[in-house]
RNA sequence: GGCCCCAUGGUCAAGCGGUUAAGACACCGCCCUUUCACGGCGGGAACAGGGGUUCGAAUCCCCUUGGGGUCACCA
């Protein structure tokens, strides 16, 4: 018995935009089943796409995976025995490869031009057969291949698709099987720049990083049979594939990048305010269910409990209520401490400057509990800091009864007095109004709360007076009471 | 159109031959709360249709319908 083999997964994004939900979710599940098996996590960049490439993609990729709380234990950015991780640094790699299948009589030289192959797909399209490449350049002599090579031709190689079938074992679908007249003829694996196409690289990434599973969308299935053929001529088993349903938007079709109907990067979310912890723990519960009726589960608990088999097979619809419904989740139970920094940037990007620490920290314990995302804070920061207050239309109706200019004046009365500027200390002054007014209950409770803070609604109020200060208390009380006296 | 995949409430989903068909989000009530929220309790709401197999089908098979994916020198 040798040592246990250890499982190996990948995520090889494409850097040709932002990290959005459906390939955090594609990361997710890999890191998962990973993690669940002891094995290796590894992020690879795809980036042979030179047309599409975005400058700065791959490291901010890299950047919200880690934010999510996705970490690879090998490859872009970290290094590791099977690199070079990225596609563009193993072109000489792809070019060993090519040539032995060239070789070897499995590839070959095309001159098609892109026109002369879209004409015939489109003829093929419009009588209704699979769109295939007729092999022309399948069977070019050897001489002429050469000459025209030399005389600076452009040409992609193929690769020559065998006559028999090939079929596998998904994960979460079981058995898929392909006819060879499906897979659309000789396929590209090097592009006319001499870049190798996804398809290529993948495969000989995958198999060189000894990659054993491959945990990829749903829309990889038509990939597959191309791949096994590669895996094949290289002699080389392949790794078991699991094909993940789509996400969909609210249209019921994969969610396009382009659909506006939905936020669906994950830096959009970090903006928002969202927690990483709450977007992870939504994120596998896309299109995997962990069975039981606990759905808030910690990282931990999510490796512990992840598998494939319970992977769903239909697609899902992306459920932004409910996402927002669990970071709210997160956000009240998260430590008001660990989110200082980012309050305290938040608020400042939106111009409001928050006191001192001790004041953000009573502020984020006080308010936290009633926000799904981070950026409510904003409101309800302004209201406490802000110099004046505006009151709404049911704080006015409240401050229209006669009791409630009596309130008032004794409350402004008392704190002008005598202010600690503590909640407990707001308490007991409202406890001497009650003492001395003898009014309680709403009567004497609302008032106070409309004049100061402008509504009937919000948080503790003895908090929310101590966060507003007693200066500013004071200040509110009597322009609410100059306000109530000039209206009769 | 060819090939492939999928099909339980509005949404996400349990269920893997016998259940009063879970649970969550959303929605609607009620309770709690001197407000709001949180929380608690309760409610409405589903097996696409048709054939089989079986003593018995949401569960197995076939067909129909519907939805989706893919058919690039993109990934």
């Amino acid at each position: 018995m040798g040592i246990a083999m250890t499982v190996r997964l990948r995520y090889a994004p494409s850097p040709t935009g932002h990290l959005h939900i459906g390939g955090a979710r594609t990361a997710l599940f890999n890191y998962l089943y990973a993690m669940h098996h002891q094995g290796t996590f590894i992020l690879r960049i795809e980036d042979t796409d030179l047309e599409r490439h975005v400058a700065n993609a791959a490291d901010e990729f890299a950047e919200n995976l880690r934010w999510l709380g996705i970490e690879w234990q090998e490859g872009y950015q970290v290094g590791g025995s099977f690199g070079p991780y990225t596609c563009m640094e193993r072109l000489g790699i792809y070019r060993d490869h090519v040539d032995k299948l060239v070789q070897s009589g499995r590839a070959y030289p095309c001159f098609c031009t892109e026109d002369e192959l879209s004409a015939v797909r489109e003829k093929q399209q419009a009588e209704g057969v699979t769109p295939h490449y007729l092999g022309t350049c399948r069977a070019l002599a050897e001489d002429e291949r050469a000459i025209r090579i030399e005389r600076g031709d452009a040409y992609t190689i193929r690769f020559r698709v065998p006559e028999h079938a090939v079929s596998f074992d998904d994960l979460i679908r079981g058995a898929l099987h392909f006819e060879p007249e499906h897979v659309g003829g000789d396929f590209v694996i090097v592009k006319s720049n001499g870049v190798p196409v996804y398809n290529f690289a993948v495969t000989v990434d995958d198999m060189l990083m000894e990659i054993t599973h491959v945990i990829r969308g749903e829309e990889h299935i038509s990939n597959t049979p191309r791949q096994l053929y590669l895996y094949e001529a290289f002699g080389a088993n392949p790794p078991i594939f699991g094909h993940v349903p789509l996400i969909l938007g609210a249209n019921g079709k994969k969610l396009s990048k382009r659909d506006e109907s939905i936020v669906q990067f994950i830096d959009q979310y970090r903006e928002l305010g969202y927690l990483p912890d709450a977007i992870f723990n939504f994120l596998a519960l896309l299109g995997w269910s962990p069975g039981g009726e606990q759905e808030v589960m910690t990282k931990q608990e999510l490796i512990d409990r992840f598998d494939l088999e319970r992977v769903s097979k239909s697609g899902a619809f992306f459920d932004a209520a409910k996402l927002q419904w669990m970071n709210g989740h997160y956000l009240h139970a998260v430590d008001p401490a660990t989110l200082l920094e980012e309050a305290r940037a938040l608020l400042f990007a939106r111009g409001v400057a928050a006191p001192d620490d001790e004041w953000l920290h009573a502020f984020l314990s006080l308010v936290l509990e009633k926000v799904t995302q981070l950026t409510e804070i904003e409101g309800y920061a302004r209201n406490l800091l802000s110099e004046n207050v505006t009151l709404e239309r049911d704080a006015q109706e409240t401050l229209a009864s006669p009791q409630a200019i009596t309130v008032l004046e004794c409350f402004a009365g008392v704190i002008d007095a005598e202010c600690d500027g503590t909640p407990d200390g707001f308490k007991a002054a409202i406890r001497r109004v009650q003492d001395e007014t003898k009014i309680k209950g709403k009567d004497l409770f609302m008032p106070i709360r409309a004049a100061l803070m402008g509504t009937l609604h919000g948080p503790d109020l003895n908090r929310s007076l101590s966060l507003i200060g007693c200066v500013r208390c004071v200040k509110r009380v009597r322009e609410a009471l100059v306000k109530m006296k000039s209206l009769g």
